[in-house]
RNA sequence: GGGUCGUUAGCUCAGCUGGUAGAGCAGCGGACUCUUAAUCCGUAGGUCGACAGUUCAAAUCUGUCACGGCCCA
């Protein structure tokens, strides 16, 4: 025993004790054939109703509304929910009424997951229902649900508390079903892509997440090691040089849905693993690819929504082709009326400053422009739009611009103030493709973390040959955050990143001795779930030794509080 | 990393210039055979995020720390 339970937990606990005595298991082995559920029941019932007349449904029960002897509950299943309604003599025929009068009224709770069998019927009110003739536990909870309510679309007592319900997805699901539906677009905009790169012949692969050099990206890695080969290994920023290596070795089209991880800040628009599809086509442009992109994304705002306007906050966005294209030294024009396309270094520099652009010596040209452009122009582009034509110097690895100098062929679309993908004609050819590399290792030398590194094995698949090809990188997170009209990242991810929580979980008496931890806080420790060396020396001292403060007024110790440097020397 | 707001019962939140911790829902006991935020009567439930300081007295004031949201980089 070391969980510690509150009230209602208890009861829980005490009502699945009482299910044992009567027999009744409530984790049954056995498969439970339903027949049906709520949303076909909502659909069809009305049109068919005899097909109705034997129904079975799972689901969990959302609330109760007892009335001696008769009884409503909702349940909910993947479909929706349906209310239930259970009348004491339906489900107990005999005289043992036990089933309806301790196991339904009392033994069970919301939460529970059960399985009924019975006929849809109409209440008195016109609500569609299933009378219950039969009813199984499934699935007893121990756990209390947030209680949710509705009236007349107006929700009270939402679970709204944003870190409880990124920790516990679990409940946010169950509780918000807009939840549920908004990870069900996301699902459909991979397969909508999917769908469409498969249709073009594509070819979908998968490339090394561990990988001992990192690359195609201007970003900082995790780190990690190989034991057997002992040696550090990376997990991947972007899939783009292996990709690349496929067209190399002679596929005309290549795509991945890649996890990709980036040990960076953390935003409402970044986490530190996020999704990325990456498309290589031979014998392509960045011209052609422009169209790719609109035609896939208005393919996946008609999948996704029937239309190709979308409403985002307070904008409805339009993914119809054609998009809004614009040099990104027109772009810039056009937000701020400077030309910039022909100032020299010193009188773009001069131009920054006039723009109120942060700026600093180190910023060259390219730096320059990019940062004009983030500062006045990416914001305020909020229908899609493609900006192409981007300095050299931010794009190793993209083809220069076939006749403008100092430019190269890339473009990105932004939406909703915020790029989307980025793509451009792929450089390939090796002998300026190993200079560019070479420039940033220059950049690397002199403390630009983000630098890419000298990829030998890349180089040299290249200098076998390349043929022209065209590289496409969309964000899913992101086009999803805009799919599904979602303000944070955190919104279109099932698990966001977050710093852990110390749980308290069961322990072991028998375990190993905490070392070094005077009583009683190894004893305390163990409660925490800290039973060993390890995990002790897994955890942040500033954060243990604030839960051991909470664990000691739980435990009504009468203890004086180790301080701060003792808990950092039982760490080590 | 910086700024800012927040952390009180299972959930959503009150708690004023310091003076014995409250509500609604959920729970528990009871009544009720078509309810739907069911209703009615009764009742229990708290690491006020943590530590330290100020004070006769701290959920409240001050400092440090933890976790999270938002904005910025």
């Amino acid at each position: 025993m070391s969980q510690i339970l509150s009230e209602q937990e208890i009861i829980r606990r005490e009502s699945l004790e009482e299910l044992y005595k009567l027999g009744i298991n409530p984790y049954p082995a056995e498969l439970y054939p339903i027949n049906s559920n709520a949303a076909a029941i909502h659909a069809g019932f009305e049109k068919n109703p005899e097909q109705f007349k034997e129904v079975v449904i799972a689901g969990r029960i959302m609330s109760r509304r007892i009335m001696g002897n008769a009884s409503f509950a909702e349940l909910q299943d993947a479909s929706g929910r349906i209310q239930v309604y259970i009348r004491r003599d339906d489900v107990c025929p005999g005289e043992d009424k036990t089933l309806y009068n301790s196991v339904f009224k009392k033994l069970l709770d919301t939460g529970d997951i059960i399985g009924v069998k019975g006929f849809v019927f109409k209440t008195q009110t016109g609500e569609t229902s299933v009378h219950v003739q039969e009813f199984i536990i499934l699935t007893k909870s121990l756990r209390p649900l947030p209680v949710v309510k509705e009236k007349d679309g107006e929700v009270y007592d939402a679970f709204s508390d944003p870190e409880t319900r990124y920790r516990q997805r679990y409940v946010d699901m169950i509780v918000n079903p807009h939840v549920r539906e908004t990870f069900i677009k996301r699902s459909q905009l991979v397969s909508s892509m999917r769908q469409y790169l498969g249709g073009q012949g594509y070819l979908e692969v998968e490339t090394p997440i561990l990988q001992p050099l990192y690359g195609g990206a201007a970003a900082r890695p995790f780190k990690t090691h190989h034991n057997t080969l002992d040696m550090t290994l990376y997990l991947r920023i972007a899939n783009e040089l292996y990709l690349k290596r496929l067209i190399v070795g002679g596929y005309e089209g290549v795509y991945e849905f890649a996890k990709d991880f980036r040990n960076e800040g953390m935003s409402r628009f970044h986490n530190p693993e996020f999704t990325q599809v990456e498309l290589y086509v031979a014998y392509k442009d960045y011209y052609w690819m422009m169209e790719l992109v609109e035609e896939m994304v208005e393919k996946v705002a008609m999948d996704l929504h029937g239309t190709t306007e979308v409403r985002v906050g307070e904008n409805v966005i339009n993914f119809a082709r054609p998009w809004k294209r614009y040099t990104m030294y027109e772009a810039i024009q056009h937000f701020t009326g400077v030309d910039i396309s022909v100032m020299s270094e010193e009188e773009m520099r001069a131009a920054a400053i006039q723009l109120k652009v942060k700026v600093d010596e180190t910023m060259g040209r390219g730096k320059l422009i990019d940062e004009i452009f983030g500062e006045h122009c990416e914001s305020k582009l909020i229908q899609p739009t493609f900006i192409t034509d981007y300095p050299v110097e931010m794009s190793p690895l993209a083809k220069k611009h076939r006749s403008k100098e100092g430019l190269v062929e890339r473009f990105e679309a932004i939406c909703n103030g915020k790029e989307i993908c980025n793509a451009f004609s792929e450089l390939n050819d090796p002998i300026d493709q190993r200079a560019r590399f070479e420039e940033q290792l220059e950049l690397g030398k002199r403390g630009d973390e983000e630098a890419m590194q000298l990829d030998e094995d890349f180089l040299r698949a290249i200098e076998y040959g390349m043929p022209p090809t065209a590289g496409l990188g969309i964000g899913i997170d992101r086009l999803s955050m805009i799919m599904t009209n979602s303000n944070s990242i955190q919104d279109v991810l099932f698990f966001p990143q977050m710093r852990p929580e110390l749980v308290n979980t069961s322990f072991d008496l028998e375990m190993e001795v905490l070392e070094g931890v005077p009583a009683p806080w190894d004893d305390v420790l163990r409660k925490m779930g800290i039973q060993n060396k390890e995990q002790l020396k897994a955890v942040n001292p500033n954060k243990l030794f604030n839960d051991l403060g909470g664990m000691r007024k739980k435990l009504k110790l009468e203890v004086a509080m180790p301080s701060l440097d003792d808990v950092r020397q039982w760490i080590g």
